[in-house]
DNA sequence: CATAAATGATATCTCGTTATAGCATATTTG
DNA sequence: CAAATATGCTATAACGAGATATCATTTATG
């Protein structure tokens, strides 16, 4: 009843980042601070460079630094790389047809939910999220 | 982001068993019915008895009824069953402590958004299922 | 009684997600 | 230059949900 955990990770690595915008963060820095194991949060932050939020720098003091604007990605841009938006258009109870005859009480409530979901998703940046941190 | 295929199967089985509730019906005829695997069908009705929802009889001419009023079951104890509810007081985001504090546009939403759906599922009986689907 | 057809119970397989491990390469620093 | 500390890349393990397979037991029916 939510996003994959890689999902979760990626969002909290930056959310992390953009509270930090300052830094370039390495891999340990990140994994200092977040609850993340430490292989797998280098695959994450490595789908997250090929999916262009973010670029390496590699070497002794490498680290990882935002190649977009953090006003630029919506969250919706980090569910849409990892899981995929797609779920979130299917019957909540896990119908491929409904068996209600698309007349059960959930399926107008998902309906107009998942669209609030949706829209919230396309319209919070990572800028709108570090902004209310402070 | 939806309740588990094994929850889906459940509520399918149910909302089919409920709109031919004269009938005591086997796992071959709810095969021929249903979309799911014969042998994980089984094993989602031998669940559904352990959980009292159905009774099986066994032999020759067996097959599944219902153990309980189907103006009874409510969709949330059928979910409670199969996922249970605790995942929808979850962010559903999937962040144990909110990255945000708890001041993102999502965590508001959510909470109202999870509010009505648990309140469908528990005011929605299998009985007001069926009702419907004539 | 023997067969057919049903459930009870359980062991195993598959597969995607999550997690781990190791080596190669790059770059800073002494 | 050599060591330390990064990332790049990739192979493998662990785990759980979903799916399959088998055999035992029960009961109706001829």
């Amino acid at each position: 009843m939510n996003f994959s955990k890689t999902a979760s990770y990626s969002l909290n690595i930056l959310s992390y980042m953009a509270n930090h915008e300052e830094d370039q963060l390495s891999a340990s820095i990140l994994h200092e601070n977040l609850d993340i194991p430490y292989p797998y949060l280098r695959q994450v932050l490595s789908n997250l460079s090929k999916s262009g939020f973010i670029r390496s720098v590699r070497g002794r003091s490498g680290g990882f630094i935002f190649s977009r604007k953090k006003e630029e990605i919506y969250l919706a841009d980090i569910i849409e790389s990892t899981d995929g938006l797609a779920s979130l258009n299917q019957c909540i109870l896990g119908f491929k047809e409904c068996p209600f005859n698309n007349q059960c009480s959930m399926h107008s409530l998902w309906e107009s939910t998942r669209n609030s979901i949706l829209k919230v998703l396309k319209e919070t940046s990572l800028a709108d999220i570090s902004r209310r941190r402070d």
